[in-house]
DNA sequence: GCGACAG
DNA sequence: ATCTTGTCGC
């Protein structure tokens, strides 16, 4: 089971109260090695509906290195706050933890879809969410927030450092051949090198590793029902 | 002022 | 993220 430290009502609900927020969590990130190679892996991700408020949080525990599918939960919520860039993890951390509260199967690091510390404040999804549960995060995005890099080669495995004001913040890594890359850059309780090592094991013949691919066709599957059972 | 900008 | 079918490329 998982647990966390939320305060519903110091949550924030305008811009600046969720800056002055990261700012103060921003204390509570430790970059630290994990304590053993992990062995549950989760994979988390939110959908939305078009219309309506409805949000759909999604937690895949998966077993490593075989990858099996060890435990699928889902959860069903409401949008309160809208999508801001470097403000993503104020509108998916609440569905997110609603969703990670319900899982038997504690995971030793989660994999998440969006930024770790790759971040203007480097407090990132993955980061924040990281320092609300206190477990290891990994975050893994779709595309690129800050930060620069060399491109990479076509081939599978072809990385490069993302960097930003004089740090590397992170690593760009060609998942799959061909394919845009993925933005990869520690969470919390984790290193750049373990966010590498583990996201590499978690790769299939896609261009997500599969405990955010199957978290993300949850997600979808949860929608797809709720829209069934309603209208 | 202008461009950039996770999901 | 979401709206959407077929289609070009490895």
């Amino acid at each position: 089971m998982i647990s966390f430290q939320m305060l519903p009502s110091t949550w924030p609900t305008n811009y600046q109260q969720a800056v002055a927020c990261q700012q103060a969590c921003q204390g509570k990130v430790r970059l630290i090695p994990l304590a053993a190679p992990p062995r549950l892996v989760a994979g988390v991700d939110v959908a939305y509906d078009k219309v309506g408020a409805a949000l759909y949080g999604a937690v895949v525990v998966m077993s490593l290195p075989d990858l099996e599918i060890v435990e699928e939960v889902g959860a069903i919520g409401e949008q309160q706050f809208p999508y801001i860039p470097g403000l993503l993890s104020f509108r998916e951390i609440p569905i997110l933890i609603k969703a990670l509260e319900q899982v038997r199967h504690r995971p030793e690091v989660i994999l998440v879809d969006g930024q770790g510390i790759a971040h203007p404040r480097g407090l990132g999804l993955a980061t924040h969410l990281g320092v609300l549960v206190e477990m290891p995060t990994i975050g893994c995005a779709k595309s690129r927030l800050i930060g620069t890099f060399r491109e990479l080669g076509r081939e599978k495995g072809s990385v490069s450092p993302l960097e930003w004001q004089g740090q590397t913040i992170g690593v760009v890594l060609r998942s799959r051949r061909n394919c845009k890359p993925l933005y990869l850059s520690p969470g919390n309780l984790i290193t750049m090198t373990e966010t590498l090592e583990i996201v590499k094991q978690c790769l299939g013949k896609y261009r997500l590793p599969l405990p955010l691919r199957e978290a993300h066709l949850l997600s979808q599957r949860l929608r797809a029902e709720a829209l069934l059972s309603q209208s």
